[in-house]
DNA sequence: TATGAATGAGAGTTCATTCAT
DNA sequence: CATGAATGAACTCTCATTCAT
């Protein structure tokens, strides 16, 4: 009732706090696994609370609805996802080797998430009616992982190890590779990790595919 | 109820055929316009009808559910993409103008159905339960429309004009790089064609992005 | 447009009803089979037009709606089983033999008719509502077939050669020992006619089953 | 969530156990009367919902679907009548008085659940495509109705009380009067109990209709 | 007369969401 | 906090019926 608390009833708070983003989560990765596996609209909340180990109703405590778990899941993945290949690319000392380095943390990562990506890049584009702040922010992530990959490839511009041409498109290509590497290893079940692949994109990017005279 | 036809008779069952192949197209482009714009499941068979000018009973007599006038788009859009992108680049003398071809075709297409793509991109990969076979001619078709982008590497690849890696590898990322610069397109809604885009990603494949020293 | 008739119009009048009568009777030949092998609700009009060699709308030209071409059904078989009982039963010449020649009569209809039987006792007992003035001539068919039996039990309960109980009971009996043993050939699949069956019935009904002393 | 259950935790388990058998006898309550006076077809499950006062969706929680609820309605019923009727019979010491007991026992039975025999005979024989499974209890349940009759008679043979005669057929033949007995209370809609009704049935069966000399 | 394409009401069914316990 | 029974809107699909040809 009152706003001043005494210590041990911080604390305590802070634990309830800390035991509900901890379900939080716990949710969040049971819906990744049924989202992952079916898609959004076969994957029931049902289905989602069974597998978290919870009942359907209590999914609503925690999250305001299906699609709001939903975007939670995206945020948290691509939120992670920047996070991986921004910190992957800034242990390079110049950026060549950054760009490598970020287009491995994204081959790794896609690598340890390979359903949630079959959704994403499966992803509608619009968010439904009513829902679309809550989009914005993922949307905002996505931007700002193009935004790591263009600014390393600006920085090699700059110093002339890249070619000028629009930061943003390469960007995009990149990524394009990416996903389409990632898809094809779903569809086909590839059971070997992609660093094979994040060699084959790399190369390509870099020196094109036509023979040096 | 005679199995001898007069000619008139055979002409205007002709007529009939041809109508009702017409009918059949026109649903389809109407349910390509919902689909494109809400996905599968939140595309109604309800709006398709309205949309195409129907009622909704209208849809069953063409389409034995809401999956086969989902699978008949696809089928018919993946082949019509093939065969433009096949035809273009068979009108190339030599491999390399070839691929330049089936590059621009590809993007001609995408241009004239971007929403479609959209859709095609965010297709799910595995069929509903029962209606397989139904979407395997899909997948043939978009296994042929690699195999056409692979064949012309691999011509290629033969007169020493490309470097030799795998082929299909090199193909995927070719689609991929299409395929982004596509979403992108829809995502911003550019107003411009893709002529630009398909520049930029044949230059990029060829060439690589590295500063030649 | 005139009242008055010359006699070839009227010749030709006449033809033409007796054309459409035939006709009529053939769609009814049509949903008997239909009817009898689906029931009324899983018998679709297509089905039972397409049975009959016409398109499903031709239907309409001949019986008012579903419910009238089954009520017509009914009415027709209806009134040719109690015909033919009671014609054979006018062959014989004292009540007794009258009895089992209804009783015989009424197998060998059965015999010719298996399928429609069991739909006859499966029949709703309630017309639909708005259609019962419809059913109602079936309904004094059925009771006019009751009233057959009954006739002949009650003359021949006044020769004193049956017993003095209610008639109209005893011939119900009568009718739900046939209509059981029918219905058991049909869920059995009895190839053999039905006349051994009539045998046991007449031999039940007339003498009972105890063992005289 | 644990395995372990508290003696409190048992005892909760049984009472929603045992409430969710009451709710499912109480809609099974209700689709018997909506059944009863309007058949499978023309019963809507919205109005077996709302006669049992729950939303349509609800019903989905107790059955599968509509073809369970029917099944579930007809096993049950049947189960009910032949232990009846059978527990009536055992009660006699002698088998002409077992038989005797078994027919009123199946007349008290339709008098309490006239509405459900009037949809008993008219139910269709054979079963949904793919639902077969499910109606085979039921289909066991008649046999074993019919079974129980049989072995009365049979008993009664052997100690030379009946005469010799195939027992299915009589058995038969005592279900068929019986049938069209209470058809004809329902249609005619008599207030009196079947009792008088099994006296007839009885007695002809018994003796039959031939006036002794 | 006959057709059969089109209709649209109505059915069964699913499932996100709520709320009393 | 957690539950899960109940809800009811929304959806797909069927088919008796109509009517322009």
């Amino acid at each position: 009732m009152s706003v001043h608390q005494t210590p041990e009833e911080s604390r305590a708070a802070d634990r309830k706090e800390r035991d509900r983003i901890r379900r939080r989560m716990h949710i969040l990765a049971a819906a990744e696994r049924i989202f992952a596996a079916r898609g959004f609209h076969e994957a029931s909340i049902e289905s989602i609370a069974q597998e978290a180990g919870y009942a359907s109703g209590t999914i609503y405590l925690y999250f305001e609805d299906k699609d709001a778990l939903y975007a939670a899941l995206f945020s948290h993945k691509v939120s992670a996802m920047v996070g991986h290949v921004e910190s992957e690319s800034e242990k390079a000392s110049e950026p060549m080797e950054g760009l490598e380095r970020a287009v491995r943390a994204q081959f790794d990562f896609h690598d340890q998430n390979r359903e949630f990506f079959d959704l994403l890049f499966r992803q509608r584009q619009t968010a439904p009616a009513g829902k679309s702040t809550r989009w914005k922010t993922v949307r905002e992530s996505y931007e700002r992982h193009i935004g790591v990959l263009q600014q390393l490839i600006e920085r090699a511009q700059k110093r002339k190890l890249l070619r000028k041409m629009d930061s943003r498109h390469l960007a995009l290509l990149l990524l394009g590779m990416i996903a389409q590497m990632t898809r094809e290893a779903i569809r086909e079940g590839w059971s070997e990790p992609l660093q094979n692949a994040a060699n084959v994109v790399i190369e390509v990017f870099l020196n094109g595919v036509r023979r040096s005279a």
